[in-house]
DNA sequence: TCTGGGGTCCTAGGACCC
DNA sequence: TCTGGGGTCCTAGGACCC
């Protein structure tokens, strides 16, 4: 496939969380709410038939905004954001608890959908997807169309889609209409649409890099398309500085991948407050077992095992570490994964209070591809 | 009482091996 | 007797994404 003919097609479900709940809550259509609150957030029946909902101002805890309605964003309440700080900022919105198992759903329905369609598709989470459309011979606006009533149809939900040579520009090309929207980008369109977008735009360019760019006077995908490949060089080494000259120009010869194995399983939670490894030893170390047997229901749900065990922990003042080790064998227990991360957080300085703890296993293999014992192992031992 | 949870990829140094 | 040179594995940290 000469690369230039390439059709790729990113679909990106519109504020996903929050329309799914809309669904639900249909009487909430219109208003801004925000998602991410824990489950003493999830609203309350009344007798009378009617339903209370949790305020956003009555909120106190740890959480992040996961996603909002579009009156929300209006209010300037965006993922990511401390739900504490948005609360000043949208007071009285509405805040649902986010419903993973109700997102998964959906997301299986819209993404069986588009694969009734077009089945070359790339998983980039539970709410996008990027489509190949290669080697369809209809109008791919056509395509596209279809695809957004299969999904509406499957889901009662929108998606905005972008259509472009290559993944990068599809990605930008599905935000420049939304919600709902439907772009289709040629090359002919790049200096025109691309070019005047903020570099940050860019997937792959994120807060640290847009910030080193723009001290270079680098603030639009324009001015990294017409900067001296020296100064990206000088700044940002090699193989960064030759990506980012590369992309600017729109070019990217990315695959889409129907298909990739896990490299690794992880649970996290940070506390509701912060605990010290000695005064709350006792807490500390209940969490930390229920994360090792979390991951290992995980492990062996999804068929895996893993060689690699590790641990992550955020310390209050938010710096963070990650100790990790290998094991000669691979394991999905429980117990083997728990002492393993037991070692791992002795290397660790436990002087200071702690607001979160992890557990990973890394480089997996399928539980049943898993090599047996041999049986004359002991035989080879010298000296038995 | 700012700042979640689940991932991927890259870099870089040291160990170890041939 | 101014110190090769690859290759892989392991570990730690960081940027980035959804």
């Amino acid at each position: 496939m000469q690369s230039d003919r390439r059709r790729i097609a990113h679909i990106d479900m519109d504020a996903f969380y929050a329309s799914v709940e809309l669904l639900r809550y249909p009487e909430l259509r219109g208003q801004p709410v925000v998602i991410g609150g824990g489950s003493a957030t999830r609203p309350v029946e009344l007798p009378d038939g009617t339903r209370q909902y949790f305020r956003m101002r009555d909120y106190a805890g740890r959480g992040v905004v996961t996603t909002s309605t579009y009156e929300a964003r209006a209010l300037g309440v965006f993922s990511a954001m401390g739900i504490m700080k948005a609360a000043q900022l949208a007071p009285d919105a509405i805040l649902l608890p986010t419903d993973f198992e109700a997102y998964r759903k959906y997301s299986r329905m819209f993404k069986e959908a588009v694969a009734g369609i077009a089945p070359q598709i790339e998983d980039r989470g539970i709410d996008e997807i990027y489509v190949d459309l290669s080697a369809w011979h209809d109008d791919v606006e056509d395509v596209a169309r279809r695809i957004k009533e299969a999904v509406h149809a499957a889901t009662s939900l929108t998606c905005s889609i972008g259509v472009a040579p290559n993944k990068m520009l599809a990605k930008i090309s599905s935000e420049l209409d939304k919600p709902n929207g439907l772009t289709i980008l040629t090359r002919d369109d790049i200096e025109r649409r691309i070019w005047p977008l903020a570099a940050r735009k860019i997937n792959g360019i994120g807060p640290k890099a847009a910030e080193k760019l723009a001290a270079l006077g680098i603030e639009t995908v324009a001015d990294l398309a017409q900067a001296q490949p020296e100064l990206l060089r000088a700044h940002f080494g090699r193989s960064y500085s030759e990506w980012l000259g590369r992309v600017a120009q729109g070019i990217d010869e990315r695959p889409v991948q129907t298909y990739s194995e896990p490299k690794s399983i992880s649970r996290e939670t940070t506390f509701e407050r912060d605990l010290h490894a000695r005064a709350d030893r006792a807490r500390l170390s209940e969490i930390f077992t229920a994360l090792c047997v979390r991951l290992a229901d995980d492990l062996k749900r999804k068929g895996y095992v893993g060689r690699t065990i590790g641990i992550k922990l955020k310390y209050a003042d938010f710096r963070g570490v990650t100790r990790d080790v290998t094991l000669p064998e691979p394991t999905g227990d429980a117990a083997v994964i728990r002492q393993a991360a037991g070692e791992c957080l002795k290397r660790v300085p436990l002087d200071k209070k702690l607001r979160l703890l992890g557990v990973r296993v890394g480089t997996l293999t399928h539980k049943d591809e898993l090599a047996t014992a041999p049986v004359a192992a002991q035989a080879e031992l010298p000296f038995s």
